[in-house]
RNA sequence: GCGCUCGUAGCUCAAUUGGAUAGAGCACUUGACUACGAAUCAAGAGGUUGCAGGUUCGAGUCCUGCCGAGCGCACCA
């Protein structure tokens, strides 16, 4: 009943507390911490107390950059906030601040452009790619579970979405000050070999399988479940035939390895074409002769019970039960991922195990983090299940079982090949467009996944996945080789000097300014979208101020403009780094 | 039936974690390349934030109840 929503709510609240004490952690650091400069500032005309969390920055320029509600003191003081307000700004003075207003019971504050600006750039000049860098985590190691398709199946875009927000999260922790260990879990163990086996023995054919692996493989897959409707007897043999290989049947062992290696080669192709790498391909098969100590752990600590023959952990009432094994004696999903559980903290000794897994799984999870915690390990709450969104297609789940399946390959393919076209028709004497290309196409295929929030499930489409124009990959790509494209062609220069800041170069500054706390946020929330948001943000300020300005035609200002644009190619660089996407210098 | 995740412009998504006039992109209309890259910029139009209550100075955001969508609910992973 109600107790399920009170359970997940707990861990809800866990969650938001964690990312709370790293903002925290951040804001007491030395990198930008403006909020808390105002802050301080504030606090000398007042004896309210005021904390990060009540300054925000206004949804409008003219308002200021940076504001305090005076509504919270209201009641306290027992005087209009609109009246604080007013004896607020009447008061506040520093000489970073060049003015106040007192509007409609909040305090705008505008900065002293000038001297923000100079603070900002040689920051970034000092700085360079390391600006962002922080070191929250403290050198502590965190396992990601990232992925992990299943063998003998082509690579879907299922499978995408885990493998893309998986790395940006390993980039992002590492520019965070963790250490992140990738670790692809590979599908490969299960009662779906068996099937496989038993379609292979019943309708395969050597040549064919040499031939095209994957294809046949599936194609056995997907014939499999077809008969398998009419003749149910299938599915007992498959299962038959698992327990074999578990056991360790010889002959059964070689074709699981040989279709094993044949899709590492394919999937392999595909890491190359993303440039996502791992610290470990340790599948489910590898656990195979590690289960049994688990086993026998639940078992001394009283934790199996009996029920229709197979066995089980009890995880609650209001949790179905963790099966453990079944009643033939093979394993489970969830015997490999406890078992696989506590030989990651042997091995790694994480500060914190994340699973970058769809949303369908958390149930999985659940139970996972329970029978841990129940077999006396405090470190279950380390573990953390990122859930995202499916990717359907008409509204309903793709299912590999049906045949009902996207290649990934084949989308990528297509995206580079579109981005050979735009090249072609653009930029023709471009030297290594293939190259290009394929970051620009494969940058695209990436944008377009961790642009928005991994919870959402993605209506599949096509057409808007390759799209180059608007809030796109390629658009922030595109940017940044203008941006490039002016360096290359202004003098070089080390000093520079500020006169005075137009509006469009300020809210560029102010996008510059806020990149370490974008880093802080994304990590902490596991969430590339925050950042991916971000560089679309800065890269709109860059354009506008380009559009709007004259950088290499006004002497006046152009040391200080090149080294807003260098600024700018260093974020806009690390943000896309940090989603996975090549940034060439030109396209 | 129960649980999880959601519901914001025609479409895809934002909204600084409860703050000011709910913002972008796509598509549509219009304007700008002898200033640095037009994969761009500038402008226009587009809204009862699924519905109904509640909490308070203030709700897209929190609470309750409906409606709708997707996913999950022991011998698959």
């Amino acid at each position: 009943m109600a107790k399920i929503g009170k359970l997940s709510g707990t861990a809800e609240v866990k969650l938001s507390s964690h990312y709370y004490d790293e903002t925290r952690a951040f804001f007491s650091l030395g990198g930008i911490q403006l909020k808390k400069e105002i802050v301080s500032i504030l606090q000398r005309f007042t004896t309210e107390t005021i904390d990060d969390s009540m300054i925000e920055i206004p949804v409008y320029t003219h308002l200021g950059d940076y504001a305090l509600p005076c509504f919270p003191f209201a009641k306290k003081l027992r005087q209009s906030p609109i009246l604080i307000a007013q004896e607020l700004a009447a008061i506040i003075q520093d000489e970073s601040i060049e003015k106040t207003e007192a509007v409609n019971g909040y305090v705008n504050i505008f900065m002293k452009r000038k001297s923000f600006a100079l603070s900002l750039l040689t920051t970034l000049q000092k700085q360079g790619k390391q600006y962002g860098s922080s070191n929250v985590g403290a050198g502590g190691i965190v396992s990601i579970d990232m992925s992990s398709p299943n063998i003998a199946k082509p690579f879907s875009m299922g499978h995408l979405r885990s493998t893309v927000i998986g790395n940006s999260i390993a980039l992002l922790h590492e520019k965070s000050g963790y250490q992140p260990v990738k670790i692809n879990h590979l599908g490969d163990w299960g009662t779906q070999f068996g099937k496989l086996l038993v379609a292979y023995r019943l309708w395969g054919s050597e040549k064919k399988v040499r031939e095209a692996p994957i294809e046949t493989l599936l194609a056995l897959y997907v014939r499999f479940h077809e008969e398998a409707k009419i003749d149910d007897s299938l599915n007992d043999k498959g299962r038959a035939a698992f327990k074999s290989l578990e056991d360790g049947d010889t002959e059964a062992l070689a074709l699981w390895e040989w279709f094993r290696t044949e899709s590492l080669k394919e999937f392999q192709r595909i890491y190359d074409l993303l440039g996502v790498s791992y610290d470990s391909f340790q599948g489910e098969a590898y656990y195979n002769d590690k289960m049994d100590s688990i086993v026998e752990e639940l078992h001394e600590r009283n934790l199996l019970v009996a029920s229709d023959g197979a066995l089980v952990v009890d995880v609650g009432e209001h949790l179905p039960p963790c099966l453990i094994k079944k009643s033939d004696g093979a394993t489970l999903y969830a015997t490999r991922d406890i078992t696989a559980a506590i030989h990651r903290k042997h091995t790694y000794h994480f500060v914190k195990s994340l699973y970058v897994v769809g949303n369908e799984q958390s149930l999985h999870f659940e139970q996972l983090k329970i029978v841990l915690n129940k077999m006396g390990y405090a470190w279950s709450d380390a573990i953390q299940h990122i859930p995202f969104g499916l990717i359907l297609k008409d509204g309903k789940k793709l299912s590999t079982r049906k045949g009902k399946i996207i290649l990934l390959e084949e989308v990528l393919k297509e995206a580079i090949l579109l981005a050979e076209k735009t090249i072609e028709e653009k930029n023709p004497q471009l030297i290594n467009k293939k190259e290009v290309a394929k970051s620009v196409g494969v940058g695209a295929v990436i944008f377009s996944d961790l642009k928005q929030h991994r919870k959402h499930d993605i209506e599949f489409d096509l057409k808007k996945m390759l799209q180059t124009e608007g809030e796109t990959g390629p658009y922030v790509q595109y940017t940044f080789a203008r941006a490039c494209s002016i360096l290359r062609k202004a003098p070089a220069q080390i000093a520079f000097e500020v006169k005075d800041v137009n509006d469009y170069e300020w809210e560029l500054i102010k996008a510059l300014k806020q990149f370490p706390s974008v880093v802080l946020r994304a990590t902490a929330e596991y969430d590339p979208s925050i950042l991916a948001k971000y560089a679309v943000h800065l890269a709109q300020s860059f354009n506008s101020f380009y559009g709007n300005v004259q950088i290499m035609n006004d002497s006046k200002h152009l040391s200080y403009r090149i080294g807003l644009v260098q600024s700018v190619v260093i974020v806009l660089e690390e943000s896309l780094r940090l989603l996975g996407i090549k940034a060439p210098t030109e396209m």
